[in-house]
DNA sequence: TGATGATGTCAGTAAGTACTGACAGTCAGA
DNA sequence: TCTGACTGTCAGTACTTACTGACATCATCA
């Protein structure tokens, strides 16, 4: 990776990340990331004062939230085969920009306070506006009534599945692609839900 | 934990296990684990000769395999929604029987040939069975004949996801539990690809 | 030119940690 | 009672690693 346009704070930082994100924070030394960020160990260490604060500063920088109830409220069209299908897509690229995040927070030997807890936000959100978009489907009659939440979270863990699984890229199950999966995905879900 | 009826190597196997699924590899000394067991740092070392060899044999000694295909063809009666529940529950007991060496894996900073490999065994197996159960029932007319592999990928990772979403004593989502949620996931399933 | 700020080099400290050797204690069984 | 297997203690080695201080370099800009 050649970021030589980039301040030194942003390549330590994305150094950083993405070490971390392979072999987990006790798992790097503070000179391989100075290294694999073009610069000295001192450097590092003027910039940050410690490991830990980088890992911090990092987090701070690279964790994108509150986005998630935005592009939601623009894009639905209240019909369950296409919603559910935005729905999945936008959640995939969501996961997928904060994956090395994402990826730090499983390894997690960290004692950062609400760490996973921030990395875990999204998910929650999603959970909430899902089961509220089930029961407003409902009350239009364009789904079953039955139970909304345990519905959404079915939905969810599915496509969390595949996105953990695909984690290592995608090595588990080589054969079977994203896109193919979202759309059938989607298919048995309209299936089941619409009356 | 009190393990004081069993031998030496079996009390450090299983708090090397307990331990490092926590903190990860590099997270955890050996003075820790023998300290945990209830044993001297020096009786590790005899026992094991290596940290790493120490992980090695708690490997090998507590994964389990092989016993998937068994449990499904003993127990399948060939109707779809009593079936999805006995898969999902079964898979449910694998994958928490497995838990702890799950956990490690997912952490990995370790570099243990065949170590991620050997515990997502069991996922590709069922995958597999899954499939051909699936394209057996659709010979017999008892479900619909469109995707079945990616049918039985989705019903996966649906569980998948639940599994690791509640690897942290299910902190996520504290009120939802796994049972009804293997319930209302075997309804979607079942409703969606029955003809 | 000279001052400033960011960086590199290098030597070094302090702590942690995997691992060893020597020696002693305990306890079951012959 | 003797033996042998197992364990603990303790001191210590060798290596790694987070982190620091002193000094040099270099580009920029007034």
């Amino acid at each position: 990776m050649d970021n030589s346009n980039l301040g030194s704070s942003d390549r330590l930082l994305l150094a950083a990340i993405n070490l971390i994100s392979e072999r987990g924070y006790n798992g790097v030394t503070t000179q391989e990331i100075a290294t694999a960020a073009g610069l000295s160990e001192k450097t590092l260490f003027r910039h940050f004062g410690t490991k830990q604060k980088l890992l911090e500063a990092a987090f701070d920088r690279y964790h994108y939230a509150e986005e998630m109830k935005k592009l939601f409220k623009e894009k639905l069209v209240w019909d369950l085969e296409t919603d559910l299908l935005t729905v999945c897509r936008t959640y995939h690229e969501i996961m997928n920009r904060n994956r090395k995040m994402i990826q730090i927070s499983l390894k997690d030997e960290v004692q950062l306070p609400g760490f996973k807890e921030r990395t875990q936000q999204h998910p929650l959100q999603l959970l909430e506006i899902l089961t509220n978009y089930f029961i407003a489907m409902g009350e239009q009659g364009k789904m079953i009534r039955t139970n909304p939440e345990m519905q959404a979270f079915a939905f969810m863990m599915a496509h969390f599945g595949a996105f953990i699984n695909d984690l290592d890229a995608g090595k588990n199950y080589p054969h079977i692609k994203l896109e193919p999966f979202m759309q059938e995905s989607v298919r048995i879900f309209a299936r089941a839900l619409t009356p």
